[in-house]
Parts: C-alpha cells; sequence; structure tokens
DNA sequence: TTGTATGCGTTATCAG
DNA sequence: CTGATAACGCATACAA
C-alpha cells in the first residue's frame, strides 16, 4: 500500500504538503494540488488512520459492547447507537458478549488497546471485572439497560419496574390471580426490578404474594421453555404467565404449543420486550416495549458529550418508560371464559 | 493513559525490557520481569495496539461488510464469521450498508483506513466500486453470498438456483401452476438466480412460464408487502407464492393477513431462508435454507488461507446447498383442497 | 506557498 | 540479560 511518501516523491513535493492537500489544512496552491490529487489517484493512495490516531490520540471511534446480538431488541438499540455515532463523526465497533463476564473483560481489554475513544457497556452483571478496568483507565464509558450497585456511572436503562408493574396489573385487571413470573438471572438489576415490579402490584391490588411463582432463570429461549415447564407445574395451576424478556416468552411459547396449551384460552401471556418478526406476522403478545432505538442514542449523546468535556455534571441515570402494547395474548377477562 | 515509557521508567528498565515482558520476547531475569510485572498493575498499563500494529503492519483484524444486519440469516452468518475469525486471533469489525452502495464504498474506505487486514464483503450490487477500491489495494477480500459478473474473485454462497428449483418443484407436485415469484432486485445476483432456478422448475415440469407472474422488488419487509399486493391482483389468480427471501415472506404474510387471505388454505407460500424468531413459535413456512454459519466460517477461512498465503491457487467459487424445510405454509395437494 | 525537524507508542536490530 | 537507536505513517511547530 502506498503511503504518504510514496506519493509526495510521485507528485515532487514533501510529504507534508501532501497531508495538507488530503486535510486541505494550509495553504496549496492549486497546481501542487493539482499534481497531488494525480498522484494518489495513481497510485490508489488511501491514508493510514492508524498512523493518524496516534498523533491525534483520538480514533473517533466508540464500543459497543452486549449481551445478545441476536435479540432483536439489542439489535434495535445498536442502530440507535450507531446513528447517533454516526452523525457525530464517529465509527462504532460492537461485541457480543454472550453474557458471559470473561468475553466481556476480554473485549473491553481488546478495546482499550485499540484505543476507543468511549464505551457503551450492558455488563454481564457477574464481577465488576470490566467496569473496573475502564475506570482505571478514566476513559469515558456509558452503562446501558442494567443498573451497578454502589459505582457511580453514567446509566440509560429502562423502567423495568413501572413496566412489569403494569403488565401484572393489567392480568390482575382481567382476573387473573395466580400469575407465574418467569424472570432473569437474579443477580442481574433488569430481572429484579422486573420481579420488584410485579411483587409491587400484586399487593398494591391486594393479591398475595405466592413466592413459588416466582422462578428465576436466564435471558434467553432455552431458559424460557424450561421455565414455563416449572411453572405449569405448579399446584394451584396458573392461569398467566409473565415472560421477563421476549426469548424467555419465545421458549415459553414452544413449552405451551408442546403441551397442547392455547394462548390465550388456556393461558394468558405477558412479556418485557417485543419480538418483532413473528409481530408482523402474528401481532398478538401483550408486551411492554423499551424504546430501544432511543436508549441507544441517548446513550451515545450522552457519551459523547462526555468526551467533549462539555458537561462535567456527576454521573447520570437517565430512566426511559416503557409502553404497554395490548393484543390477544391475554384474551378476555378470565370469569368470561 | 500511561505508556510504555511511563512503566519502563517506575520499574528502572528501559521500554524494550517492558516489551519483553509483555510479549514474553527474548531473555528477562525473573526479577527485572516481576519489577516490571508491578509497575504494570500499579499504572493499570494497557499497550497501544495502534502503534503495535503501524510497526507491524498487521492488525489482526477482519471487517464484515454486509447489506441488512437486522436480518436473522446474516447475523447467524456474522456469528461464523466471527467465531472463525476469533479461532485465528482475528478481530472482526461488522459494518452495515442497508443494500446501499454508497455507504458500501464509505465503509469499504474507512475500513482500508483502519487498515484491517481482509475483507468478507456482501456486495450491494449496484456500481462495483467497493470492488474496485479493494482491488486497488491488492487486499484480500471474500465476496459472500452474491456473483459479481466479469470479476475474479472468491466467492462464497448459497446454491440459490438450486434451492428455487426445489422449492418450486414441491409447489409444482401440489397441483400448483400459477406461482407468483416475488424476487428481488433485478441486478443481484440471488434474485436473478432464484427467477431461473423457479423458472426452470416450470419449464422442466412443463408448466407454462408466464413472465407476469415474476415480480421484482427489494430484500425487504416494506417490498413484500407491496409485491404481494401486485400478485394479488393478477389473473388469472395465483394459488402460491414464492418469495425471494424471508424478509418478503414476512411482508407478504403481513399482505395476505390483511387481506383476510388464510396461508395454506387460501394460498400457498414458500420462501428462501427461515424466520428462526417466528419458527420457534409457530414452525408452519416451507422453506429453503443456507448453511449461514457455515457459509460466514468457510469465508473467513478462505480469506485467512490468503492472508498467510498459504494458498496460491485461483479465486474460488465455493456453492453452499440449500436444504429444503417442508412445513405447513404449502397445505396439501391443490386438488383435494 | 512549501519544507524541515520532531514526536505519537511500539518493537527489530544490533551493541554492550 | 539489558539497552540505545531507528523506523512504522502521519501531522504540528516552526522556518524559509
Amino acid at each position: 500500500m502506498a503511503t504518504i511518501r510514496d506519493v509526495a516523491k510521485r507528485a515532487g513535493v514533501a510529504p507534508i504538503t501532501v497531508s495538507r492537500v488530503i486535510n486541505n489544512s494550509g495553504y496549496v496552491s492549486q497546481e501542487t494540488r493539482k499534481r497531488v490529487e494525480a498522484a494518489i489517484a495513481e497510485l490508489h493512495y488511501v491514508p493510514n488512520s492508524l498512523a493518524r490516531s496516534l498523533r491525534f490520540k483520538r480514533t473517533h471511534t466508540l464500543a459497543l459492547v452486549l449481551t445478545d446480538i441476536t435479540n432483536p431488541f439489542w439489535t434495535t438499540a445498536a442502530r440507535g447507537v450507531e446513528d447517533a455515532a454516526r452523525e457525530n463523526g464517529f465509527n462504532l465497533i460492537l461485541c457480543n458478549t454472550d453474557e458471559d463476564e470473561k468475553r466481556e473483560a476480554e473485549y473491553v481489554r481488546v478495546l482499550l488497546e485499540r484505543q476507543v475513544d468511549g464505551f457503551l457497556l450492558v455488563p454481564a452483571c457477574g464481577d465488576n471485572r470490566s467496569i473496573m478496568l475502564l475506570q482505571g483507565q478514566s476513559i469515558p464509558f456509558v452503562v446501558l439497560d442494567r443498573h451497578i450497585p454502589g459505582v457511580r456511572v453514567d446509566t440509560v436503562r429502562g423502567d423495568s419496574f413501572g413496566g412489569a408493574f403494569e403488565l401484572t396489573t393489567h392480568l390482575i385487571r382481567l382476573g387473573h390471580r395466580r400469575i407465574a413470573m418467569l424472570s432473569g438471572p437474579p443477580h442481574v438489576s433488569t430481572a429484579e426490578s422486573r420481579v420488584s415490579g410485579y411483587r409491587r402490584a400484586l399487593i398494591y391490588h391486594n393479591v398475595p404474594v405466592d413466592e413459588d411463582l416466582i422462578l428465576y432463570g436466564e435471558y434467553k429461549e432455552a431458559s424460557g421453555r424450561d421455565l414455563a415447564r416449572r411453572a405449569l407445574s405448579l399446584q394451584p395451576p396458573v392461569t398467566a404467565l409473565f415472560a421477563a424478556n421476549n426469548f424467555i416468552a419465545i421458549g415459553a411459547l414452544q413449552t405451551l404449543r408442546e403441551a397442547g396449551i392455547r394462548v390465550p384460552q388456556d393461558m394468558a401471556l405477558v412479556s418485557i420486550d417485543d419480538i418483532p418478526q413473528a409481530s408482523a406476522i402474528y401481532p398478538f403478545l401483550t408486551v411492554a416495549v423499551q424504546p430501544a432505538y432511543e436508549m441507544g442514542a441517548i446513550a451515545t449523546r450522552l457519551l459523547l458529550s462526555r468526551l467533549s468535556e462539555q458537561s462535567d455534571h456527576g454521573p447520570l441515570e437517565i430512566v426511559l418508560p416503557m409502553t404497554i402494547i395490548l393484543r390477544e395474548s391475554c384474551g378476555q377477562h378470565l370469569s368470561s371464559a
């Protein structure tokens, strides 16, 4: 690959002159510029941004480290991040941890080595290794979706508590009393908040809380299948399932189908986060949706404001409301069924 | 951020000694090593891979430029790429062009500036700007999914012709004669091959080819809705729809639902590529699936073999077979309906 | 308007 | 075993 020196030689000028042409900086005569541009074209010269970044100490690159790239919620959020980044002249590197803290720390490490300018992190929440790594570097970062207890950091997340409260309230109003909570991992804040919202709604509406109805698993399809199986074995039987995320809902639906249990006729089902592709075909799942795209965009803008040091306020915690979408998966009021 | 010099100063050694500790290269006494490691830990030192790459002229990074990150086919393929890359100590940068050749060329340009070691490209197939750019740099790259006419490049793609032939044959065997082909863009090789396979199956089974049944659009949901509408207005009416990809199928299903047309009772439907999340819930769509993950992995290994110059053969074209999955969306034989 | 010297953080080479 | 020097490609400061 041609370097700036090759171009300079070919155009009969000094490297710095080529640099000036490329960056439109300083003075260059029309004629020189033309000669340089010709040389650039002939040699297919492409500037080396590594060298440039080494000088500037800026890569104009952000990193987004998330837990599950196959989840549409995150692909949507990622687009929000990317668009906001691009608008401000930043590139994005996206990494997928599969909820594995080890991979997460590894990626953070590699990205630090690559001198990214800032991080957006959806932590897997095992230990806080990667958070510590980041704080050790005093590099700006924003935590997405999840709350890290005891650490002062910028956070942008959905209102899990509120969403769960409303979904549960909806089920209660339809007459449900025994609602199984198919939750995520207990150490992840979103799972815990959703359980809290669920519990709170029950208490608020004077429905007894049966702790056996609260089942913990993972935010994955396989776990959804398993959780639903456990829910079906509960006595007295439950009449509704609350899936703590969309992948749990997909898994639960599979279990229900295998068991010949119809939704909503035999069982009500609600979930947090939608399944866009499935909903385009069969819009039937009642859900609380988070503004995924906006979450990504807002977090990115917050991060960029930290980068440009235009902001000197303390850590921010931004909580975005969820929207309830009522569809058929809850059916009619129980007593009329 | 601390540099290698800061560490060296702190440990009372020369920078190069720190380098040797980090890379386990050359001789370093146990004691010196310990002092250096202590300094590294105290300063939270993270090596700068930009500087390293500048020296090595290797970034150990591959780029995957694809057309639609929201399509599960591509997220799956991307995982195949990433896993194969990681196995060989390479990182991956993923870019999404939305089928826009301009964005594509822009990304290729940026990635070249960033000195990635090789490219995996799903071309949008407008002009061949990005292909030319790559060839101008003599940087190794592999084209995924699509055939670029008149350019000798490594290619890995699915057997669109074969898949379309088999799906069409299936419909014909069920008694269908008027099958609308909801195709992608005519200038994209996969769309063209799928139409060819469709046409060929009709001819092979002595079904007259009605060119009006072949409708061209885009590989997107909105286009699928539109194509289906056009198909429904054809006379005499069609009895089956062939969606050239999964997103077209999703769109078509929406149009059918709006029109109150049931699948498969009133209309048969087949597609190329599955809709995994929807299929987990309602496995009903008869499809020809490509081995997406393997496609990504195979292409990556081919690229890496070019990089290590272990391979000196001419351009390879690898064609992967599709697998037909028969589900209910085609229903029974027409005459028994 | 153009060019020279210098340094970004790292490591290969060669010397001690 | 350890270190000084130079170079990777580019752009800033300062001259000419």
